[in-house]
DNA sequence: CGGGAAGTTGAAGAGCGTCAAAAGTAGTGG
DNA sequence: CCACTACTTTTGACGCTCTTCAACTTCCCG
């Protein structure tokens, strides 16, 4: 993981550009950076306050990822936690001769690197330009020690990742191509509404293969199975990767496997 | 569920006859059902002591089904958290005309439960015969709170969780039928070894639809696929549900994708 | 504007699903 | 103890969805 910019906290508010537009937080003021992160509700962190924030502060680094960049490799120690902080990354897992499964899309808010045999399940690579905050792992036990509120939360974030494999596992076993695409689509949908972003139409930044990777599928059929969404009018592919769900319900029969 | 029995605590030692032999642990002698558990050390109640377990064991109710019975529903109110004693269950997930995607067998030592939106989010069913241990959820969660330790084992089995439904995905999403079923057997035997059962011939209990609703294939394609591995001569197959792995390298070598 | 990557479309083929039937297995009750 | 029944498993024939291979087009980004 050799082309990884690796900045100090100072950097932050430089990099805070990057990330939407920080709503300050009544009354905790300048204290730390991350009391000023515009995305901390969504992430590990949500539960910490004013002194707290201050202590994680001290043992964050920030790292910037162009398109493409790799954070790390499966099979690599694992050092650190991220927190992805603005951007879209992707983390996958691969077969010997190259096959690849997607596992997930990450977006502002998610965490990566959690480890069971102390080395990372999973490579990770950024799909657009992202940032993420860098927690060695040493240290954010030392806080995960202190603060049980935290790991309460992290518990929380962790069961509902395993809920979301689940749904991921129902529709790579059982789904046809077009009910895959109709859930991807959803399911990029409210997450953006979550983050706070726009929902319909909304924007759909990885490739074709990687969307195919993710869901099972070849480029190919991926690309077909958009073709027939458009002719049918439940979709409107517009330039940019933004994918308008001209008829949501349609699309929600279709998923749902109706 | 109406047809679920439930024990008191008082219930366990004769239930504990169906679990493999308890190894009494020196220096804790009677003083509670739990800490003559045969199999804690490998749930969630492992990091816990005498005082503690005397704790946990006045919330604990055992529940006892027989094959086909039905734990929880998917949907239903998360009111408890189990763990598997003995036997073998089956979580599922399904879709509105049927199709249904099995997202894990359970066996002693795992857990089952964790929900994120208070609801359960699969259908919990019994393979075989088996014993459960029934946590009220408020009442667990009293004990997370008491002792941090508990938490962090909880994060780790969750973690852990989450490794195995990522390596699943990249099953699903990327293997062929041999390299699935390939797979799948040496995960069950692997996972026998870690509970102290035998590992080759390994017990496979459930039937070959479940089989193929773990692994997105149907019935037909799993006993073929079966015949075929028999016929190369990788597997014989045991009456009473026992294959044997004649050549676990060439096992191995299909699994990974070789 | 130009070059390369990403996306689209077509034709042919393979793997797995579907439908159907036979064989094996287990549990039940006479 | 054995026959009856119901379920599970196996095997076969056929078909369909998705993949593979290939060519062409569009979209970026320098």
């Amino acid at each position: 993981m050799q082309n990884l910019k690796v900045l100090s906290p100072f950097d932050v508010n430089n990099l805070r550009t990057l990330a939407p537009a920080a709503q300050s937080v009544e009354g905790e003021g300048r204290q730390s950076p991350c009391a000023a992160c515009s995305v901390r509700q969504l992430t590990f962190c949500a539960p910490l306050g004013g002194e707290e924030l201050t202590q994680i502060s001290s043992i964050v680094n920030h790292v910037e990822l162009a398109p493409g960049e790799y954070l790390f490799d499966e099979g690599e120690d694992a050092d650190n936690i991220f927190s992805v902080t603005a951007g879209a990354m992707k983390v996958y897992k691969l077969l010997p001769d190259g096959r690849r499964q997607i596992t997930g899309f990450l977006f502002a808010g998610d965490f990566l690197g959690l480890a069971h045999n102390d080395v990372y399940a999973y490579t990770a690579e950024a799909v657009t330009h992202s940032v993420l905050c860098r927690f060695p792992r040493h240290d954010l036990e030392v806080m995960l020690a202190r603060y049980p509120k935290m790991e309460r939360r992290l518990l929380g974030m962790a069961r509902h990742e395993l809920a979301v494999a689940q749904e991921q596992m129902l529709l790579l076993g059982r789904k046809t191509a077009k009910e895959k695409i109709a859930s991807f689509l959803l399911s990029l949908s409210s997450r953006a509404l979550q983050r706070g972003q726009a929902g319909n139409p909304v924007a759909v930044p990885m490739t074709r293969m990687d969307i195919g990777d993710y869901l099972g599928l070849t480029t190919e059929t991926v690309s077909r199975t958009f073709t027939q969404l458009r002719n049918k009018k439940l979709v409107i592919l517009h330039p940019g990767g933004k994918v308008e769900m001209a008829d949501r319900e349609g699309l929600q029969d279709i998923a749902d496997g109706g």
